[in-house]
DNA sequence: ACCATGACGTTTC
DNA sequence: CGAAACGCCATGG
């Protein structure tokens, strides 16, 4: 893809969701709110959608959208990785939704 | 510089 | 209560 010189609002997005410890998740407007900005909820999303092209893994498979819904599982190598390696770490998934979301929820710092 | 796209979120019908 | 439209803003062409 690119390589970012500067810090980008995509690099920020990879620094929380890095942060999101194992058995936990968070969405995209939490980390957006994080970075500063509520209403790019989208931005992290396309972000993650770049995530291979960061130096470091990143486990987007924790980062779901706002009702813990596994919205971006299609991105993934295969669609039903996401659940696979979410189902791992001791979370429950029920139609491609996280059962206890609120529960499992991680906020950024 | 302008237009199109998107792994979302909120508001409105 | 469910579906659709709008808004949002960074990145790419």
């Amino acid at each position: 893809m690119k390589e970012p010189k500067n810090l980008t609002f995509s690099e920020k997005v990879y620094e929380i969701v890095a942060q999101i410890p194992y058995g936990r998740v968070t969405t995209y407007g939490h980390i957006a709110r994080k970075i500063g900005s509520p209403q790019s909820a989208r931005m992290v999303g396309w972000a993650m959608n770049h995530s291979h092209s960061y130096k470091k893994e990143i486990p987007a498979h924790r980062v779901v959208n706002r009702v813990g819904l596994l919205t971006g599982k299609a991105h993934f190598a295969t669609p039903d990785l996401m659940q696979k390696l979410l189902e791992k770490e001791g979370i429950e998934i029920k139609d491609n939704q996280i059962q206890d979301f609120k529960n499992i929820l991680w906020s950024p710092e």
